[in-house]
DNA sequence: AATCCGTGCAACCGCCATTTC
DNA sequence: AGAAATGGCGGTTGCACGGAT
């Protein structure tokens, strides 16, 4: 037998809000709270709603300082970013972005960002073999790009391209916090975006470290993602990419140095940012390991785009 | 003018986690 | 301890609207 339901469905209304009902529950909410309990709440306003219903009404519509629709490019390129590290999580995106329900970027993406997405990693990628050659033979750390195409959002079919292959002596490690080593000297950087996403309910960790830098007189970037998920995203934009598809544990420490001696060695870096999602400890951890050396940590990624 | 079709988005559904009894 | 109630979340649906035919 399955669960009681939460509410008599033959005998609530359903379908859009009219004015009244968002009148009466706004001005119930905001002079006596929720209580507490969203079940009883619409029985004690008189709307014949279900509590589920009044909960998503309040929390994306009507509470406070609530915004709707115009998108900047910060939050584009923030949600991008957060999707890519850490999946449909919307919740958890939006709490990145303040005044943003989790409603409103779940449709976001699904109608415009993975469209407009999938257009950029289009034209990225046509342009990347163009400047390709120049790019290799100016500095052979470059790390090869591979194309995105539609079948990113499917996120695992994907066959990483290694600079060099990978060996099979990587330690097999359970998990670990995370040890990242000194970052390098901050003074040639352009801007860098790296996140650690620690999972709250799995034991996956997510590592991204996006690269801007201006070589051979072009605009260049470069991502790096490493994930100890099996479902992980293997590949983004022009990713070097350290795990093969399928979920391979590696030493965090060992990655994270590959990272940054990858990153050490490309010219014209000059800072560094972090992003790190919670659970908090883990925050607290990686913020007091990064000021022991000296590098930044916000609580945002600073993302100033993505060469197009 | 009528119909079709694609798009955007509010709202619902169902599942899982957490809390309460 | 365990069942029931509730909260929270992501996926999906269905409607309204506007542009194309």
């Amino acid at each position: 037998m399955g669960r009681a339901p939460c509410c008599d469905k033959a005998n609530v209304k359903r379908g859009p809000w009219s004015p009244e009902e968002d009148a009466k529950l706004k001005s119930y909410i905001e002079n006596h709270g929720t209580g507490g309990n969203w079940i009883a709440l619409p029985q004690k306003i008189g709307l014949k709603r279900c509590g589920k219903s009044c909960r998503l009404r309040w929390l994306n519509y009507l509470r406070p300082n609530i915004k709707h629709g115009g998108f900047t490019e910060d939050e584009d390129n923030l949600i991008c970013s957060l999707y890519i590290s850490i999946g449909s999580r919307w919740s958890i995106i939006a709490a990145q972005l303040p005044g943003r329900t989790d409603n409103d970027i779940k449709n976001y993406w699904n109608t415009r960002l993975k469209k407009k997405l999938i257009g950029r990693q289009r034209r990225q990628s046509c342009c990347n073999k163009q400047h390709q050659q120049s790019q290799i033979n100016c500095n052979k750390r470059q790390v090869h790009n591979s194309s995105i195409n539609d079948e990113f959002l499917g996120l695992y079919n994907q066959q990483p391209i290694f600079e060099t292959q990978p060996t099979n002596s990587m330690p097999n490690i359970s998990m670990m916090m995370p040890t990242l080593q000194a970052p390098f000297p901050c003074n040639s950087l352009q801007t860098t975006t790296t996140s650690v996403g620690l999972n709250t309910t799995s034991p996956d960790f997510h590592y991204t470290c996006d690269a801007s830098y201006v070589q051979d007189q072009h605009q260049c970037s470069n991502s790096v993602m490493i994930s100890s998920a099996a479902s992980a995203s293997t590949s983004f934009m022009n990713s070097t990419c350290l795990q093969p598809t399928g979920g391979d544990l590696r030493a965090f420490d060992e990655i994270s140095q590959h990272v940054w001696q990858e990153i050490d060695g490309l010219d014209n870096f000059f800072d560094i940012s972090c992003v790190v999602y919670p659970p908090l400890s883990n925050y607290e951890f990686f913020q007091r390991k990064t000021q022991q050396n000296n590098s930044a940590v916000f609580d945002q990624p600073r993302i100033l785009g993505y060469s197009e």
